[in-house]
RNA sequence: GCGGGGGUUGCCGAGUCAGGAAAAGGCGCAAGGCUUAAGACCUUGUCCCGUAGGGGUCCGAGGGUUCAAAUCCCUCCCCCCGCACCA
């Protein structure tokens, strides 16, 4: 085979598509199809998950364009937020890790990395980068529209759209709690932790215990993550330590010395006025503030002052260890040393759940797994037994008075609320694992961020519309959208604003930045502008509030210095182009992004210009290794085409997985589908000649009808984004029957090969786009797709060639066996054909099948009846003419085989009596 | 734990929704052809048994429904992803 330089046919046609401007399209009577991406962060150079989606977008993006639609494919880049800033710190220090990591899997050469020492620089040479990428792989992106999130003008629209939702009411003011390093001052960051990368931060519901002390209530604050439990709390456990007397927002409270400080980072005003030895309070008695009753403060080694606030209700009817505990106190010389004997006698466990059993469920299950005193370690797992039991099937009994009847699974939010309503609650966070050490060596906190601004995403109305919205939605693929259902309920506040990073300020608190996440929701809006903004026509200084309201929601007038003309071009454009028709994403946007994109739309926009369809795809990985942009290993997407070529790299990724399945480059694969693409060039080169439509043979006809099918699945599989079911039709598939085709002798390829030059296109369009001008001026990008033609697919021809097929077959089948020269063939007996008749005038399969099964004769070999007759109905079936397809082929049967044929009717009584219509007797001699 | 997805031949993966020849297609491997040779290319084979196109086994495990189950129903086991304020 000759080398053929797909590089250089690749640089061609990109440049002539760009010379020619084919891919910049302008409102026409066309319907559109606005097809968007999500931007590449660019703290890095785009890799192999990039090049996944964005081949994804861009294959149908070109399907779209030929299938007769007016294509808008924009790309922007986002640098907002803080990892490009830290970044250009660690490129400063010259981190050793991080110049390895860049110059070896970024390919960026060292001494051009060592100057990136700017957010500036990292962002100048990473759009370059990534813009000559997407260019190398031959994307169809109107390149007129590419914008950086920090330019001036995005600015102001990011302004306009968080003016507008302040105004909406979603934008408020809250505080969140976040993982903290006192050492560092700052929040924390996974990848800036030691240990307890997992630690979630979980809300305690605290409950204000109390006793008096000189007319002065002192608040013993109980943490617990069931706090329905406090209608059977029958003590409380304080450790044999110190804890702090400390002022709490007015109050006075009594934690543990871990807690106090903990306290220090919340929203609370906190001052330390004493120390109290917790052995004081044993015996004493303290106050329900739910149940009003009276219960006695007790001493307990298993109190982790460590843990929440260091102060424990006790409820021995639903926690094995208070239960436990309590049975160890009894027994203990430290019941004599405070004086607790006559106390500990009269504690009753109060049993306030049901969960289907009787007795005291704590008492239960600690006996069952024959618990001897707390130091037992499976009291850990009764615990867990038990809490997951009640959680799920517990009902909370009478004496929870106004919650009674109330399932366990439903009762924390509501009771926590409730309590804090009555002032008797409050919240206390911890983490769910400790400890969480900071990268310094500092133990975590977690701290109340105050007066912070958040995105309401929690607004019940906001979010009744979203999902409703997403039952009008296309979700590709639709198992997703159940998946979408969830995350939207799931969805909390979203902090949206940062001390630190690149981005834009809030513009009416403009010590905050506005989180990344939060500015890239709608922006595809932002793509119509952009074209206006670089050709220099729209500028910052005309980007009103006004303007922006009047273009993209057609409310009120415009009041900018922009002429009239260009702002009413502009509101046409977007017009026209809104909504988004499909947005194509990988799956790790779907918890946060998607959503955002779509809340925030819902938000904004009115409802015709709402989003129209997402689909989701999976990663990519590395010779099965997971991929990472910061600690390798990493594909960039200018290697993979450096190596492979475009072509290569883009069939090779729409064709490695389907869906939301994760693919895997591996190098082999993508060198051997080289070959296969080399193979396709050399055969439609040599076989592209012009056509002859008159004189169809019977085989140029199973040509034809073949193609048709592959035609249908291929659209089929694009409608919905099916790349790889799409590519293995198109490419693979064909191929095979193309080879079938050349072996039989069929001369007239050229029948199909328009068409499948077109087919092809949107996956390797350089490739195709060389071969097709061949033969043609236009460009093949622009042609129209191949539709299925019902009327050229051939039935008979098809069933021909398959009885073709298994003929050889079988003869091959019986001459592994028999030394034969020739081989006799006879037809089946006409009696046969009843089963068929009986087939083809049921019409279905399954009425055909109970027809037929009432003959024992049948009904003996069923199976095989199935089969042949599934066969039969599926192929349309045609009789055939047996005797003339294998005289027509008499000699293509011996060359394959090996042996000379003959139709005759020596072949022996009891093989005749096996023969059926389409699979003929034969007799090897 | 909650939610979503999945378990098919040496590997990757179709087939499951609408039960009816399990294994499309790709990779790998093997044989033959072509070639000075290698590569590429073409052909064939690749669960087991079989000196006549056949038979058997089989779709994570175990039950059930049916003339017929990878597919429908029940029970169980295992794997992956998300659970956030980070792009």
């Amino acid at each position: 085979m000759v080398e053929i330089d797909f590089r250089e046919i690749e640089k061609k046609w990109q440049s002539l598509w760009e010379k020619e401007r084919i891919f910049q399209p302008e409102p026409s009577e066309k319907p559109k199809f606005f097809i968007t991406i999500p931007y590449p962060y660019l703290n890095g150079n785009l890799h192999a998950g990039h090049t996944r989606t964005f081949t994804i977008g861009d294959a149908v993006a070109r399907f779209k364009r030929m299938r007769g639609y007016n294509v808008l494919f924009p790309m922007g880049f986002h640098v907002t937020g803080t990892p490009i800033i830290g970044l250009a710190e660690l490129i400063q220090r010259r981190d050793p890790k991080t110049v390895e990591v860049y110059s070896k899997f970024h390919d960026v050469p060292e001494d051009v990395l060592l100057t990136l020492d700017t957010p500036e620089k990292i962002v100048e040479y990473f759009s370059k980068e990534a813009l000559e990428a997407m260019r190398g792989i031959g994307y169809s992106i109107d390149w007129r529209r590419v914008f950086t999130t920090t330019d001036e003008t995005y600015q102001k629209f990011i302004e306009w759209q968080f003016y507008r939702l302040k105004k909406l009411g979603y934008v408020v003011k809250g505080s969140h709690p976040v993982r903290y390093c006192p050492h560092d001052r700052n929040p924390v960051e996974d990848h800036d932790l030691l240990h307890g990368e997992n630690a979630t931060v979980i809300d305690y519901t605290v409950i204000k215990f109390y006793y008096e002390e000189e007319g002065e209530k002192i608040i013993l604050p109980c943490a617990t993550l069931r706090p329905e439990t406090v209608f059977g709390v029958t003590n409380i456990w304080l450790k044999p330590t110190k804890y702090v007397l400390a002022r709490v927002n007015g109050e006075k409270w009594l934690v543990s010395r871990e807690a106090y400080e903990k306290l220090t980072y919340t929203d609370k005003e906190v001052e330390e006025i004493g120390e109290i030895n917790a052995e004081e309070l044993f015996g004493r008695f303290a106050v329900n503030p739910v149940t009003q009753t009276k219960i006695p403060i007790l001493p307990a080694e298993f109190v982790d002052t460590d843990n929440a606030t260091g102060i424990v209700m006790s409820v021995p009817a639903h926690a094995p260890y208070d239960y436990v505990a309590i049975e160890d106190l009894k027994k203990s010389e430290l019941a004599e040393k405070y004086g607790l004997k006559e106390i500990l006698e009269k504690i009753q466990p109060i049993v306030l759940i049901s969960a289907g059993e009787s007795g005291i469920p704590a008492k239960n299950i600690v006996e069952e797994m024959d618990i001897k005193d707390q130091n037992d370690p499976a009291l850990e797992r009764a615990t867990k037994l038990l809490y997951k039991k009640e959680f799920h099937k517990g009902v909370l009994l009478d004496v929870t008075g106004e919650y009674s009847g109330m399932q366990v699974s439903q009762i924390k939010d509501r009771l926590q609320r409730d309590l804090i309503e009555k002032g008797i609650g409050d919240i206390f966070y911890e983490f769910s694992e400790r400890p969480v050490v900071c990268r310094c060596g500092t133990k975590c906190v977690v701290k109340l961020v105050k007066d912070q601004w958040f995105l309401n995403y929690s607004n019940p109305e906001w979010k009744g519309k979203v999902l409703e919205h997403l039952e009008r939605m296309q979700i590709i693929p639709d198992y997703y959208k159940e998946e979408f259902r969830n995350k939207i309920e799931w969805l909390k506040d979203k902090a949206c604003a940062r001390r630190k990073g690149l981005g834009t300020r809030i513009p009416w608190d403009k010590e905050w930045l506005i989180e990344s996440l939060s500015d890239s929701t709608i922006y595809m809006a932002y793509y119509i502008l952009a074209k206006y903004i670089n050709e220099g026509k729209l500028k910052a200084e005309h980007m009103t509030e006004s303007f922006l309201s009047y273009v993209l929601l057609g409310e009120g007038e415009p009041e900018t210095s922009l002429d009239r003309e260009t702002v009413e071009r502009i509101r046409r454009d977007f017009l026209y182009w809104y909504p988004v028709d499909l947005r194509s994403s990988g799956k790790d946007l779907v918890a946060n992004h998607l959503l955002f994109f779509l809340f925030h739309h819902i938000a904004i926009f009115n409802q015709e210009f709402w989003p129209r369809a997402i689909a989701v795809n999976g990663y990519v990985s590395l010779e099965g290794e997971k991929m990472s942009k910061s600690k390798g290993p990493l594909l960039t997407m200018k290697r993979a085409v450096k190596e492979n070529g475009a072509d290569v790299t883009r069939l090779y990724i729409l064709y490695a997985a389907e869906y939301d399945s994760d693919a895997d480059w591996r190098r082999k694969d993508v060198e051997s589908l080289a070959t296969h693409l080399k193979r396709f060039y050399e055969l439609v080169r040599e076989n592209y000649e012009s056509k002859d439509w008159e004189n169809l043979s019977m085989l140029d006809r199973w040509l034809v009808s073949r193609f048709q099918k592959v035609v249908k699945e291929t659209n089929e599989a694009m409608e919905s984004l099916q790349t790889r079911r799409a590519v293995n039709s198109a490419f693979f598939e064909m191929m095979a029957d193309v080879r079938w085709y050349l072996r039989r002798g069929g001369k007239n390829l050229s029948l199909i090969i328009d068409d499948w030059l077109k087919l092809l296109s949107p996956f390797i369009p350089h490739v195709c786009e060389e071969l097709w001008h061949l033969r043609h001026e236009s460009f093949v990008s622009l042609e129209k797709y191949p539709e299925y033609d019902e009327s050229r697919v051939d039935e008979e021809a098809e069933a021909a060639e398959e009885y073709l097929k298994d003929l050889i077959s079988d003869i091959k089948e019986i001459l592994k066996f028999v030394d034969a020269k020739k081989v006799y063939v006879s037809l089946a007996e006409p009696w046969k054909l009843e089963v068929l008749n009986l087939a083809v005038k049921a019409g279905d399969f399954k009425s055909a099948m109970k027809e037929i099964m009432k003959d024992e004769r049948f009904r003996k070999m069923g199976k095989e009846v199935s089969n042949f007759v599934k066969k039969a109905l599926k192929d349309g079936f045609k009789l055939l003419d047996e005797e003339r397809i294998i005289r027509e082929n008499i000699e293509f049967i011996s060359k394959e085989t090996g042996v000379k044929l003959e139709l005759s009717d020596e072949v022996p009584e009891e093989k005749r009596k096996l023969a059926m219509p389409g699979k003929p007797a034969l007799y090897a001699v």
